[in-house]
DNA sequence: TCTCTTGCTGACTGGTCAGTCATTAACTAT
DNA sequence: ATAGTTAATGACTGACCAGTCAGCAAGAGA
């Protein structure tokens, strides 16, 4: 009774292949962590047998770091353009793209990477340091050098901001972690965001 | 050739046990988190049986709601309390003993107990909650409470930050994660914190 | 249409570990 | 001393899962 012309089982699509399995493992990791998700659930997502993932990725592990790296992308590498050629004064362009950037980090797969950063990253101290240099590294340096350039344009003063970057991920982390943790409890994660960068221009307002 | 006085195998004591046994899970937790840790690792450090573990506790679950909770204590309550019964200004309070509170949470079992629940909260939303209710909002409830007193009195204003006490666990929360994360790069966790604090007040003061 | 290559499958293996339980030995009471 | 009680042990089991591999079948080439 079966029809002559059977669907194949399955279809050959070695190009495509990586790029599903690490979309398809980021969504498991971020709905169950890295541990406590089988590699056949991954493979279940990407529509694969657990054999053919690992013809890909040697490991379990190095699908890990893949997935983590994909998310890192042009995100920061974007904000630092932005910063560079921007034409805008330096306390509206904090009001403007900057606070827009921050704001929107919370709900980003950024927030998924933190998680699973925190939760393994002690057994992968490469990835952990990759991700340092890659993206908190070179977002502070972009923050510190904006600040550099506001004192200079005589815009801001020297204070301890200058060297402290990372007030201004301060909220944006509270937020990350706030939503992880306390996802049912309310929190205007904008006006926590918007907030700070109105104390911190008031403070490094010359 | 044995001494006829042998040394009895093993004590019983049944009185200690149980916070023996929760130091050392913290231990072990702190150093390797929860699902890499394995119980028989935890009675050993408490020098005990894996048996004798879950004559304490049914199940490795209910030993990690044991240890998250022993955490918790009465740090918050002291907090609270101090609040409660100062006689500084408020001025004077925020920068004294609450500036002292909030720069050793980075370094405190706190930090621990962060790492756990990011990593495996989602497995245990009781936990998360009761955390949230016996830490979070209390002492949220505290600093907004104690800002709304400083308006009372006539020292702050009404402003945003009444409603977002979380702007004083900013500083905190992002030192908590760069020190799990980033141990080996600096950050000047108190000056950050100190800074938050110095801006926080300029902003509110009447 | 008939190879030949190789992307793909899924049953299997070895190791790990949460939780059990029959037994033992430390203490207690008499 | 001796018997009775129970804290404590550690070998065991059943489940889970990362990683393997022998074979299969999709598609390319002739």
């Amino acid at each position: 009774m079966k029809s002559d012309s059977q669907k194949p089982r399955y279809q050959r699509r070695k190009e495509n292949r990586p790029q599903e399995i690490t979309e398809a493992a980021f969504a498991a990791f971020a709905e169950n962590g890295y541990s406590a998700t089988p590699v056949e659930e991954v493979a279940k997502r990407a529509g694969i047998s657990k054999g053919l993932m690992y013809l890909y990725f040697k490991t379990k592990e190095e699908l890990f770091k893949a997935v983590v790296k994909s998310v890192v992308v042009r995100r920061v590498d974007a904000l630092i353009e932005a910063v560079e050629t921007t034409e805008l004064s330096s306390e509206d362009f904090i009001r403007g793209p900057l606070a827009e950037f921050l704001r929107q980090v919370p709900a980003s797969p950024v927030a998924v990477v933190i998680r699973l950063l925190v939760s393994e990253g002690h057994r992968h101290p490469d990835l952990v340091e990759y991700y340092y240099d890659a993206v908190v590294a070179k977002g502070l340096a972009a923050i510190s050098g904006f600040i550099e350039r506001g004192i200079k344009h005589g815009e801001f003063r020297q204070s301890a901001v200058t060297d402290l970057p990372h007030l201004v991920l301060a909220p944006v982390m509270l937020s990350i972690i706030w939503r992880i943790l306390f996802s049912e409890q309310q929190l205007d994660t904008d006006k926590l965001i918007n907030t700070q960068l109105d104390m911190l221009l008031a403070h490094i307002k010359a």
